[in-house]
RNA sequence: GGGGGCGUAGCUCAGUUGGUUAGAGCGCCGGCCUGUCACGCCGGAGGUCGCGGGUUCGAGUCCCGUCGCUCCCGCCA
């Protein structure tokens, strides 16, 4: 704690600051009932608050130690809520506990002031116990005051000021973008607002502020940055909530490397105050290609090997008829070497389920024998030619298990991407390993959306193009394939914690990128119009970044799920269990908004 | 929308091939206890086995449905 607590009526200093230079003096205390120990003649009560814990010792022999004081103490329950008044005593050496701050000394208590009572919690707040998530959320207040969920909200804290602290030191200003904006139909579902003025029509949450801060360059305010909130009503995950919050930063006049600069010196901060171990900037530069092919995916986990490798043209015209379909209709083969692994059959079985989840059909698993020798009943079909060039690219030698995948080349490299990660949990790989942090650069701008038979942009259609092949050519929309997007991604162990790009600030060439997305211009203008106007008066060159405050402090803390670094999270079904929202309303309230449910009446909880 | 896992005491969990009165640890309640620190010892209470249906002489256990939690795929410009 930075100050003292104001002296009152409750108290005059933090529990967990209390040490031996304070023996003898007299101390106000407040807080909750932490651990009780009964005695019987002897009692302690251990007290806590959000700066820590001390020992209360009620012991009835001293002198100044009033009776009622100790019977108090004998009828204390956890979480009860106390004001003591007391001496700091030092204890005896053998009676020191070196597991908490202040186990050098306690409290011989002299009066005491039971505030408020507590009914049995419906889960012990002093131990970190796994605990149901739903429980946990329902009794949020409880969670909120174990040691666990309070490091990290303090944590989290501590990483946004740190933020402010180097944004303002470098210019950046911090402004405020609406909630309530317009519904902007590409992209994720958006949450909608029904608007009583105008009934019939909607506000919507924002996805990200991403238009009001090209805006606000557009608008010469140059440096600009926001801790803010935004919402997607998409499926959840662990690292995936309805509402989460990004560090949100924008800048004008620059390229790339002016935003990946400031991004490395605001997060090389973040982390150095998180005491995570990682290497000073600036951070390696993959390239988005070289990614999905050596790892399998956007966000690579380069904690650990087990690089995948192409084999396709190794194994081309072989007689195994599998890999020869696939290569026939312009797929791939993508192998990796599991290395010394020995995996049962029924192990080598469960890979199959790995890759089935991404669209894929099997592994195909070669164990390799004495001098490389492939030793599966698959060997016969491939040449001696072909086992040793694959051998080569991967490496490879006697003992070692080479896997192989054959798919589209949309479906291999993601599912062996997860093969790759599904092996290094299983072998142990990761644990130990340094962190990892890099760039994933030259991501193509566009995508072809086989289903939908359309273009569809990589990150957003307000990210600025170039020539793949040369960036320093004019932008041709002959190909939208051929072009690749000014956009990075920053990723942390595997996760992707942020990404920005430089925008577009040229009208023409933003209606040229929504017109390849199939979006006309009529169409662009009703719905970007504001911004395409604004692009007309004088848009600086600019762009910027969004990181996941969530996912980091969530790294930072080593926990898997954001729920865990969320004091008020959602469950996965997307309702909050502590309010029960979303809940149904008044039909007044509907009416108010010229709106009326045809919606079944919501199911009867289970529990 | 699809797939996997889970649901048994307040909490965390065990429960064999379908077979007597469903168990453990912690917590809770009562008693004892002056140096504990996850205090200890003795005693006790506490169950709609998520819910509904089915099979069976008999279901926590098997089957069907349903609700909820969770992980993943799709989705997340």
């Amino acid at each position: 704690m930075k100050q003292p607590p104001p002296a009152n009526l409750y108290r005059d200093r933090w529990c967990g600051e209390l040490n031996k230079s304070l023996v003898g003096s007299q101390v106000h205390l407040a807080g909750w009932v932490h651990r009780r120990r009964d005695h019987g003649g002897l009692v302690f009560i251990e007290l806590r608050e959000r700066s820590g814990v001390v020992q209360l010792l009620f012991d009835p022999e001293r002198d100044g130690v009033s009776e009622a004081a100790h019977e108090t103490a004998r009828h204390l329950r956890p979480e009860d809520v106390l004001s003591v008044r007391g001496t700091v005593l030092a204890r005896a050496p053998n009676n020191v506990n070196p597991n908490i701050q202040t186990g050098e000394i306690e409290i011989q208590v002299s009066e005491i002031q039971v505030i408020s009572r507590a009914q049995t919690p419906q889960f012990p707040v002093d131990e970190e116990t796994p605990l149901d998530e739903l429980i946990g959320m329902r009794h949020r207040p409880l969670l909120l005051r174990r040691s666990s969920m309070r490091d990290a909200l303090i944590l989290r804290h501590e990483l946004v000021t740190r933020i402010r602290k180097v944004l303002d030191e470098h210019d950046f200003l911090e402004i405020e973008t609406p909630i309530l904006t317009r519904s902007t139909p590409e992209g994720a579902r958006d949450f909608l607002v029904p608007s009583r003025q105008r009934q019939g029509s909607c506000y919507a949450l924002p996805q990200s502020p991403q238009l009001f801060k090209q805006l606000l360059m557009i608008g010469g305010l140059e440096r600009y940055f926001q801790i803010a909130r935004c919402f997607r009503d998409e499926d959840l995950r662990a690292d995936r909530q309805p509402e989460f919050t990004q560090l949100d930063v924008e800048m004008s006049f620059v390229s790339e490397q002016d935003v990946i600069q400031i991004t490395e010196t605001v997060m090389a901060s973040v982390f150095e105050h998180a005491k995570l171990d990682l290497p000073a900037p600036p951070w390696g530069r993959l390239t988005y290609q070289e990614a999905m092919l050596r790892y399998g995916s956007d966000r690579p986990d380069t904690r650990f090997g087990l690089e995948i490798a192409d084999v396709s043209e190794h194994l081309r015209g072989s007689q195994f008829k599998v890999f020869q379909t696939v290569l026939d209709n312009g797929g791939v083969i993508r192998a990796l070497n599991a290395g010394k692994a020995e995996l049962s059959r029924s192990e080598l079985e469960a890979l199959n389920d790995v890759v089935k989840r991404y669209g894929a059909k099997a592994v195909a698993p070669i164990p390799l024998g004495a001098g490389g020798e492939w030793t599966s009943t698959l060997a016969k079909f491939f040449t001696a030619e072909q086992a040793s060039a694959v051998n080569v690219a991967l490496e490879a030698g006697e003992g070692d298990l080479l896997l192989f995948l054959a798919d589209t080349a949309t479906v291999a490299p993601a599912a062996i991407g997860a093969l790759r990660l599904h092996l290094a949990d299983k072998l142990g790989l990761i644990e130990g390993q340094a962190h990892q942090i890099l760039w994933i650069v030259d991501f193509p701008m566009f995508e072809w959306d086989g289903t939908a038979k359309r273009w569809s942009a990589l990150h957003h259609p307000f990210t600025a193009p170039a020539m793949a092949d040369d960036p320093s050519k004019p932008v041709s929309f002959e190909d939208p394939g051929a072009l690749r997007s000014r956009a990075y991604d920053l990723v942390l162990d595997g996760v992707e914690i942020g990404g920005g790009s430089i925008r577009i600030h040229e009208a023409a060439l933003q209606l040229e990128v929504l017109k390849t997305l199939g979006i006309d211009e009529q169409t662009a203008r009703s719905r970007f119009g504001f911004l395409l106007d604004a692009l007309l008066y004088g848009a600086p060159p600019h762009g910027g970044i969004a990181l996941g405050i969530d996912r980091i402090v969530a790294l930072c803390c080593g926990r898997d799920s954001i729920r865990d670094v969320i004091a008020f999270p959602k469950a996965a079904s997307g309702v909050d269990p502590l309010t029960g929202a979303p809940a149904p309303v008044d039909e007044a309230q509907l009416r108010e908004l010229g709106m009326r449910s045809i919606a079944p009446a919501a199911p009867n909880s289970g529990s």
